[in-house]
RNA sequence: GCGCCUGUAGCUCAGACGGAUAGAGCAACGGACUUCUAAUCCGUGGGUCGGGGGUUCGAAUCCCUCCAGGCGCGCCA
């Protein structure tokens, strides 16, 4: 059953280690750093204060694995030519126990790093070590996020809009988890309302339908099959008790009965999903426990609310919304938005120093008034993050599918899942970001070949998987010490590209964005399918067969570790 | 009308903090399986980064303006 809110941050699990990042780019910016103190404290350069040298990797690879614009960003302060800036930092850098092969300056006044293969292959052990925990960052520093998703109001199935809201929930949630945040997951129920009153007078009048009675059933109510459904359970209940019961009294009952089995349904289809909530929280209990009415006047003491044509209003204008918010209706009812800021008070008194919120895209009117109320509650703007999932475009071979909750001829998510799987589902959920339109297309998804990412992806690990179970037949050894065997350009690259594994994690948590996820996946695969069709890893050669089946297991556990993030399944073979 | 978002290859889209010659996938065309999984790989063509102006040593990225599209603008939920 749905438990109340109250439940605060008390997550324990800080499996976080401390050793969780690939070392180059650290040790790059170390040298940097000490290199710049060092021409400072000998005069030799001007460095302002908070100077951040900037390292990034260069598109074009004659340029070295790293470049650092900072001559280019000295320049100014100094009033000198950047390549000169440039030729002074590169004479007085200390070279970090051989981690450079090259250093040069080139083009305006970038300095070209090139790391030595020695540096290189100790990543490969590196990732050994780190196993399951490679990828993990510790950013969060244990810090309680709350992310806030799917929400949708228990009046129909989920359809495959909220699944897209589910997956990028859900991922958004793991990859804060993976980097050292607290993270509880919640559902809000919106179980107070018209739309409900609608739902229960909807399945009233099935119900009513079913015992016999001739009545017109009105556009205005919802129209899916599984209403009547729901009029069929209350008729196996209750047989025909309700019959001739007035019908504001029938209502409600029937409104709890049918929002009760909906949110069970919910809750299968996202179980089904692999998506799990820690809480979930109903509308209903602000107003139970008065949660409204206290957050009315505690905006009312702090001088947020005042009163015209018989109404209660926020200014919200004074935090940057547009226009002033009706709370409490001239009617004395209060407004959807009095119960959303008494939420988000609720929320922050539970403790979550970041509350992020998943929304369907057509709130975006929204956004600005609920920022607002988050200020005037006390609370910095960014302690709220509203992040928006656009539409899902159906497809089936390219040709839309008609999605319409009101005629009732939906797509589900339960049907979707049925058709194309869970992985499938998720991984296509996630190849765009959130806030930009999806087309989804049926049989792509289900189709076995390059074009569908899913299984581009999976195949690589299956068949490094498969790579492992034949080594091991023929008795090579997985691990052992002739990394120096892996001299090829391709082989470098791959070691250089997994190497960036934690920080794609990083930044993905950063800007919340689970869709650089996929994209390095696709990529890191990519890379990797290329490597395997170009060189025999298994062969007569055992150190240098050893060297490669290392560097294949360090690919296997990126991998794994990645489509761990997403939710999506690592087969051994496929 | 006001506000927010978007505009990158034929299509769908990546490109955090401004960096060197703008990328991927699909579609099109042409190739690679006696050898570790061809659910894979390789090659070819394809662009005034919506237009214009500005800031900068340097702009797809920042600013202004115009154009085109999407969404939002209730004492609804």
């Amino acid at each position: 059953m749905v438990r109340r809110g109250g439940a605060s941050c008390l997550f324990s699990s800080d499996r976080i280690g401390e050793k969780t990042w690939i070392m180059i780019k650290r040790r790059i910016l170390d040298i940097l750093n000490k290199t710049l103190e060092h021409c400072r404290d000998r005069g030799l350069l001007q460095v302002p204060v908070d100077f951040e040298p900037q390292v990034e990797v260069p598109k074009n690879e004659a340029h070295g694995d790293f470049a650092t614009t900072l001559a280019l960003n000295l320049a100014g302060p100094n009033r000198r030519s950047p390549r000169e800036i440039a030729s002074t930092l590169v004479e007085q850098m200390a070279d970090g126990g051989g981690l450079f092969s090259r250093v040069e300056v080139a083009g305006p006044g970038f300095v070209n790093l090139t790391v030595s293969p020695a540096a290189w292959y100790q990543v490969l052990p590196e990732i050994q070590a780190q196993d399951q925990t490679y990828g993990r960052v510790n950013i969060g520093k244990g810090r309680c996020v709350q992310v806030e998703f799917v929400s949708a109001n228990p009046t129909g199935p989920l359809h495959i809009g909220h699944g897209r809201g589910a997956a990028t929930g859900d991922v958004l949630a793991r990859i804060l988890e993976a980097t050292g945040h607290r993270v509880q997951r919640e559902y809000y129920i919106n179980d107070v309302g018209t739309q409900m009153d609608t739902l229960g007078r909807s399945v009233l009048l099935r119900y009513q339908q079913l015992l016999g009675r001739k009545l017109e059933f009105p556009d205005t109510c919802y129209q899916g099959d599984y209403i009547r459904d729901l009029a069929r359970g209350m008729l196996e209940l209750h047989g025909n008790s309700y019959r001739d019961t007035p019908e504001a009294e029938a209502v409600p009952v029937f409104t709890r009965h049918a929002a009760d089995r909906i949110l069970a349904g919910i809750r299968e289809d996202l179980d089904l999903f692999g998506v799990h909530h820690d809480e979930w929280f109903r509308e209903r209990s602000l107003y139970e426990s008065g949660a409204v009415d206290r957050t009315i006047a505690t905006l009312k003491a702090a001088g947020h609310i005042f009163e015209k044509d018989g109404a209660l209003w926020f200014r919200s204008t004074a935090f940057g919304d547009e226009k002033d918010r009706v709370v409490v209706r001239a009617n004395g009812l209060t407004t959807y938005f009095a119960s959303d800021l008494a939420y988000h008070q609720n929320k922050f008194e539970r403790g979550f120093e970041l509350v992020i919120n998943l929304w369907g895209a057509d709130h975006h009117g929204y956004v600005a008034r609920m920022q607002a109320g988050v200020m005037a509650l006390g609370r910095k703007p960014d302690s709220l993050k509203l992040l928006l999932v656009q539409l899902v475009n159906l497809l089936r071979k390219g040709k839309p599918v008609a999605m319409s909750t009101r005629a009732g001829e939906f797509e589900t998510l339960r049907a979707v899942l049925e058709e194309v799987g869970r992985d499938a589902a998720r991984f296509i959920f996630l190849t765009r970001r959130s806030d930009s339109p999806l087309d989804f297309d049926l049989e792509l998804a289900k189709e076995k070949t390059a074009e569908n990412p899913v299984y581009y992806v999976q195949y690589a690990h299956a068949r490094i998987c498969s790579l492992m179970r034949l080594a091991e037949e023929r008795h090579l050894p997985l691990e052992g010490s002739h990394l120096s065997r892996l001299n090829l350009p391709e082989e470098l690259a791959l070691i250089k590209e997994l190497s960036f594994f934690p920080e794609v994690v990083e930044n993905s948590a950063r800007f919340l964005e689970p869709h650089r996820i996929t994209y390095y996946l696709t990529q890191l695969a990519s890379t990797f399918h290329s490597y395997y069709n170009h060189h025999r890893m298994i062969q007569d050669d055992t150190d240098l067969a050893q060297a490669r089946l290392s560097l294949a297991g360090a690919v296997r556990i990126a991998l794994r570790n990645g489509l761990e993030l997403l939710g999506v399944s690592a087969p051994d073979k496929m």
